[in-house]
DNA sequence: TTACTCATGTAACAAGTTACATGATTTA
DNA sequence: TAAATCATGTAACTTGTTACATGAGTAA
């Protein structure tokens, strides 16, 4: 979590992100846009979100103009190191390769030590809440602009997997 | 985050599966097999392990039992509310079936925005890193057991789902 | 004028991270 | 006896969480 020189973490990525690709000019809209859109994810608190925001311009990769309104508003943008800094998080292999936090693959290997009453139960349960997820996915995909919609197509995807992982375990 | 009354994190849940059904009797040997195996979502940093293991020791789920060896060995294992609260874990649905942090999945709407060099570059260095990481994870995968080998399992259908993607990608 | 939305932020807390400190026992 | 391994933990730090505080502008 060391945040020394062009590393940044997911958070901060993705707010550079927002601010760049969808022009999200304020820190409150940036909370809105994670907290609406975003929330597979974060919950886009304030206690993370203004901190991070503080800490990017501290770092002169964003760029935050006050627009002397009397609601306080202050308009931000990428300084030009801040569109390399964001490229470079987008484009950092090793990290977009990484697995990831998964609490359905951490648990994948323990279901099967349950007592058998107490699997069954937990598998169907898993089954219906999964098909309830992708339910809900997929009626939400329609409305989305492209930033957002391969975000929501791959959750598709996983929970598909999933369902298929869950099926495997039912035959055998 | 907060810890009261039958609520785990994600550590802790994983610490009690660990000493119940692979008998991993010391904090040490805990760490280690996240150190070891684990290492896809976890460091099993001293730092979080002994805090969560003291954690869990306070509300009753493990018992402690000094072994009075010079080592200063203390053995673990789950009390019966303890086996109660880890199954409870293991079978929420809820948060089972979430989607999870995923560093893919974040950066995937934002690749296409990018310079088409740096993202053809960016989907080039991709496509070889989670090459890299499935002919990792087979060859990892044969030596597994049978608590950890449904959870490489699914981290290759992870990886084939993302190549899957690209594919799609580079199609379009 | 009341309530909602825009807009900023802080405080207390939770739970990870790395790096360090300490010492006993076993193996080469 | 030197090095590796077993075994415990703490300290400083990072970066999330919720809950709270403050106030201006806008719409009912």
């Amino acid at each position: 979590m060391n945040n020394r020189q062009g590393s940044l973490t997911e958070l901060e990525g993705a707010i550079l992100s927002e601010i760049h690709h969808r022009g999200a000019s304020t820190a409150f809209k940036v909370r809105k846009a994670f907290q609406e859109s975003m929330s597979l994810e974060w919950r886009g608190s304030a206690g993370a979100v203004y901190p991070a925001i503080r800490r990017l311009t501290d770092r002169g990769v964003i760029d935050a103009a006050e627009t002397g309104s009397g609601r306080g508003t202050v308009l931000l943008s990428l300084t030009p190191q801040g569109v390399a800094v964001m490229e470079d998080w987008i484009c950092d292999a090793e990290r977009a390769a990484s697995v990831g936090l998964d609490p359905f693959r951490l648990r994948s290997g323990m279901w099967d030590r349950l007592p058998p009453v107490r699997k069954a139960e937990a598998m169907a349960a898993l089954r219906r809440t999964v098909e309830a997820e992708i339910a809900a996915l997929r009626q939400y995909v329609v409305s989305l602009d492209p930033i957002e919609r391969p975000r929501i197509e791959l959750a598709i995807s996983l929970q598909l997997t999933r369902l298929d992982w869950l099926d495997g375990q039912r035959a055998s």
